[in-house]
RNA sequence: GGACGAUUAGCUCAGUUGGUUAGAGCGUUGCAUUCACAUUGCAAAGGCCACUGGUUCGAGUCCAGUAUCGUCCACCA
């Protein structure tokens, strides 16, 4: 037997022997032995490719390494599946602020392809560094099946999830109020704004008889409206609705006296004004009475021409300016020089949020839609449901667990008060918005004639059979269609069939145009739903047309027509003569529209409808054919990509083995701080596609902290580096100290001393190895059978009963998420029971049993400590004769 | 303002469904050293389990309240 050295040498081990499990192939499932085996899998929380590893990422991938190993070493099909986050706003950001230190540059000194090649080499080398990195720490993923967010089927799911939400509707562009930030400029998320306390001085305006208060004087120029609590008996003398004329900063205005409880009678006067623009409250609250928004502050923080003399200036620097005009016409009243407020910043990049009304793309949490296809316990098959409702049933029935479980009334709350999530940014790295529009720059002014009653069956569809020939009645309608419109006034005629709208056509136009037919428009059909109700209508997006079409198919058929128009006749006044179901459908397909009461209002009439057409849009997984198409500049929030993780690493949307094995995913470990963010998403988005759960259960860890419980900052110059940390002790030291002693969800104090005592431990096993390969060097048999009970003297017995107890306890904890519970157990074990005590007796013994249970007591502490320190064990295993690896032995029972 | 946690040895933390004498790591103190390991071993000191009540045969554990600390969410015109 080889003389093997008095210590461990992490350095000299790690690297060798994760090349052995690389080649070993048994890192992908496909290779292990039981191919019949029940599936285990997790999924990687995909690190950003911004930077390099630090201990957040060292302990998940402890902690996710550490089941997959206990999970393989039991034979399951162990799938730990990795990856890694374009993370857009991160990114670009960071790319961006180099750039700027660097060079002086921004993003628009490039072109936007220049600027995303510089983002994506950063990307890559990024990349590569922390996929090395998480390898050092022993990760047994399966590297062959390795995703980015931004790969190509990955962007193909972001695609197929774009249109799919927005062909039920769950997927909307709306004008609302969303966080804007101008250094950046984007939009930014609810939850990626952190707030920022504030000292600033607190001015009392005089509006009218009123004083109102604001830290914000530079936001008050369009102020219209005075708003008090309907309850305050300071201002009774004044109704909802008076207006009252009075001056303000720049010259008079007449302000609107509006009435709301959301007032807060004791903050400052009891009254405010509103900049609905800038101000989500405000929004919300001239959306509840209708009251006019106006743009104060452009997207670069810059004041517009409403603020007169001030147009042009930056908020921040016409602030002083603008209160000594107010001073210098009396309107100040006084000043708080000690109020503080906070303000919203963007946790990425720190821009200070200014709120705005734009056009963003929204997914709508509340809105109820048919869920075809349903494996959820509370949901059926066909059933109506809210994303919020279906992000609510899977954690209520229990289908989804989560550790620790009081994160669940967390979860719940924050479910409660959801908002529909806008998924539009306005930056450039990242998934591209699958839209194109085409706009039609002068415009394509149409009118729309509806063609008389034609004869032939009236079914349900009022107005018979498109080949039927004019009634009289019909022709009665026509001519009265004729004198409504001037014939000279439009430059084309489309008719929508050979017959009746033909017939009509002819009528209304006489010889003035030559009336074109078009088979695209015949077949364009939502049918005659005037006496429907608009939800049996809007049904129809969903289950399809009575005449079997898809939504879908004719929607992209009129795409293709209006799209051919705009090719052909922009500038031009056109008129379609059809029935009422091919209007509605050219209107609410161009509009991107809901079904609605006005509609049927509308399309009941028989009077000519006038519409301008500017701007038809496509949504697709792949461009529209056609020249002229834009895509939509905005790219999708970062957390759209990852909320379809699960099933989009598995290749979905195609309809793969390995989502069918794999899917649903057992375990996501991830942290508490991204409940929301991502672990929310994903539940929303797989039962939303999927019709099933995306992981059986949510493990949390906490936040790793410096031994004085502080958060590690670099100003704090406290940081822990994991790569220094393996250099110095070894990645089985980091990774037992991560897990070791700290419950789930609970934040970690990591110190170096108990890194340090770690690796005692791996060099105590280390020796104890030693000694029990020079005790058992005369055993002939190695393959060790354990010794009757006859044979065995108390102190045998003594350890091997331990050793059963230890055993079911590691495995019971670790089966419940108590990793930190089944180290202790082991590490107990393993020093104190087996080496101190044991192990001292065995010295005074040479019996062949004493031998035996050495061995067998020994072989079995390296397969429990295994999945927490693979190295270590994984080379005593080698020493001590094996020949296959310990990282698929059997996990001992 | 709302929600959720935490409070156990000098320090950092475990303690699963209530059940004998409350545990670990580090630190402290004493002893040991040709021994697999000084990156060691043996031993010891150190706890009104925040406080006050309650439920129970029995409470660190369950309930109510108080205090202090922390986290998250909303929001301050």
């Amino acid at each position: 037997m080889p003389e093997l050295p008095k210590a461990y040498n992490p350095a000299e081990t790690e690297s060798r022997i994760y090349q052995k499990w690389l080649d070993s192939g048994f890192f992908n499932p496909d290779n292990l032995p039981n191919q019949k085996a029940q599936p285990f899998t997790i999924m990687m929380p995909p690190p950003n490719v911004t930077g390099t590893l630090h201990v957040g990422h060292a302990l998940f991938v402890t902690i996710q390494d550490i089941l997959i190993r206990f999970r393989r070493m039991q034979g399951r099909r162990a799938l730990w599946l990795p990856g890694t986050d374009h993370a857009a706003i991160a990114t670009q950001a960071r790319v961006e602020k180099d750039l700027y230190k660097n060079e002086g540059k921004t993003r628009f000194d490039f072109s936007r392809e220049e600027f995303l090649k510089l983002v994506e080499k950063f990307a890559q080398s990024s990349h590569d560094t922390i996929i090395n990195q998480i390898k050092r720490l022993g990760a047994s993923a399966d590297w062959s099946r390795e995703a980015y967010t931004l790969d190509e089927t990955r962007s193909l799911a972001v695609r197929t999830a774009f249109k799919k939400m927005y062909d039920d509707g769950i997927v909307y562009r709306g004008a609302r109020i969303v966080n804007w930030d101008p250094k950046l400029k984007t939009t930014v998320s609810d939850e990626e704004i952190v707030w920022q306390e504030e000292k600033t001085p607190f001015y009392y305006l005089k509006y009218g008889p009123f004083t109102i208060a604001t830290a914000r004087p530079e936001t008050k120029f369009g102020d219209k409206y005075v708003v008090m609590h309907p309850d305050d008996k300071r201002y009774k003398k004044y109704q909802h609705g008076d207006k009252i004329d009075l001056e303000w900063i720049n010259g008079p205005v007449t302000a609107t006296i509006i009435k709301d409880p959301v007032i807060d009678m004791e903050f400052g006067t009891g009254v405010m004004t509103i900049t609905p623009w800038h101000d989500a409250v405000d929004f919300d609250l001239a959306e509840r009475h209708g009251l006019d928004k106006e743009q104060i502050i452009d997207e670069n923080g810059k004041l517009l021409p409403i603020a007169g003399e001030f147009a042009g200036e930056h908020i921040k620097k016409a602030r002083a300016a603008i209160i000594e005009k107010i001073k210098a016409k009396g309107l100040l009243e006084k000043v708080d020089e000690n109020y503080t407020h906070r303000i919203a910043t963007n946790q990425r990049g720190g821009g200070v949020i200014e709120p705005q009304i734009k056009e963003q793309w929204f997914i709508d949490v509340n809105k109820k839609f048919t869920l075809a296809d349903s494996k959820l316990k509370n949901i059926k098959s066909g059933q109506k449901v809210s994303l919020k409702e279906l992000m609510k049933s899977v954690v209520e029935s229990g289908e989804i667990k989560i550790i620790p479980e009081h994160f669940s009334k967390v979860y719940f709350h924050w479910i409660d008060n959801l908002r529909d999530w806008c998924i539009s940014r306005q930056i450039w790295y990242g998934h591209r918005i699958p839209v194109w529009y085409k706009t039609a720059p002068k415009g394509i002014k149409f009118t729309f004639l509806r063609h008389g009653q034609s004869e032939g069956n009236v079914k349900d569809i009022g107005c018979g059979h498109q080949d039927d020939p004019l009634t009289n009645h019909g022709r009665e309608q026509a001519n009265k269609l004729k004198n409504q419109v001037d014939a000279k006034n439009f430059d084309l005629v489309f008719s929508s069939d050979l017959s009746r709208a033909t017939e009509t056509a002819q009528i209304i136009f006489g010889n003035l145009h030559k009336i074109k037919f078009d088979k695209r428009l015949r077949e364009i059909d939502f049918g005659d739903l005037s006496h429907k109700k608009t939800t049996e209508i809007d049904k129809y997006r969903v289950t399809g047309f009575p005449n079997g079409e898809t939504y879908q198919q004719v929607r992209d058929r009129v795409i293709d027509f209006l799209s051919d128009l705009i090719d052909k006749y922009d500038g031009k006044k056109i008129a379609i003569v059809a029935h009422s179901g091919v209007w509605k459908a050219l209107e609410i397909i161009f509009n991107n529209k809901n079904f609605t009461e006005e509609h049927l209002k509308i399309h009941a009439a028989r009077e000519p409808f006038e519409y301008l057409l500017e701007k038809v849009s496509y949504v697709g997984t792949e461009a529209p054919k056609g020249k002229d198409w834009q895509q939509d500049p905005d790219t999708l929030d970062t957390w759209f990509s990852s909320g379809l993780w699960t099933f989009s690493t598995l290749g979905w949307p195609e309809k793969t083995k390995d989502l069918k094995t794999f899917h649903p995913t057992d375990v996501m470990e991830t942290g508490y701080d991204i409940l929301f963010f991502w672990v929310a998403r994903m539940i929303l988005m797989t039962t939303y596609f999927l019709g099933e759960i995306p992981f059986r259960t949510v493990f949390l860890h906490g936040l790793v902290r410096d031994k004085d419980r502080q958060k590690m900052s670099k100003s704090k110059d406290n940081v822990i580096d994991p790569l220094g940390v393996i250099d110095t002790y070894g990645a089985d030291a980091l990774r037992f100290a991560l897990i070791f002693s700290t419950a789930a969800g609970n934040d970690i104090p990591l110190a170096e001393d108990k890194i340090k005592g770690m690796k005692f431990f791996a060099n105590k096993l280390w020796n104890i190895t030693r000694f029990v390969l020079v005790k058992t060097e005369s055993l002939s048999n190695k393959k060790i059978k354990l010794p009757d009970d006859k044979k065995l003297s108390a102190e045998d017995k003594n350890i091997l009963n331990k050793l059963n107890a230890t055993t079911k306890a590691v495995t019971d904890n670790l089966e419940n998420f108590r990793l930190h519970e089944a180290a202790q157990e082991i590490y107990q074990f393993a020093w104190h029971d087996f080496a101190d005590v044991y192990l001292e007796d065995s010295k005074n013994s040479d019996s062949e049993e004493t031998k035996q249970v050495l061995f067998f007591t020994l072989e079995q502490i390296l397969k429990l400590l295994h999945p927490f320190m693979p190295f270590v064990t994984e080379e005593l295993w080698v020493l001590m004769g094996h020949k296959k690896l310990l990282m698929i032995e059997k996990w001992p029972e």
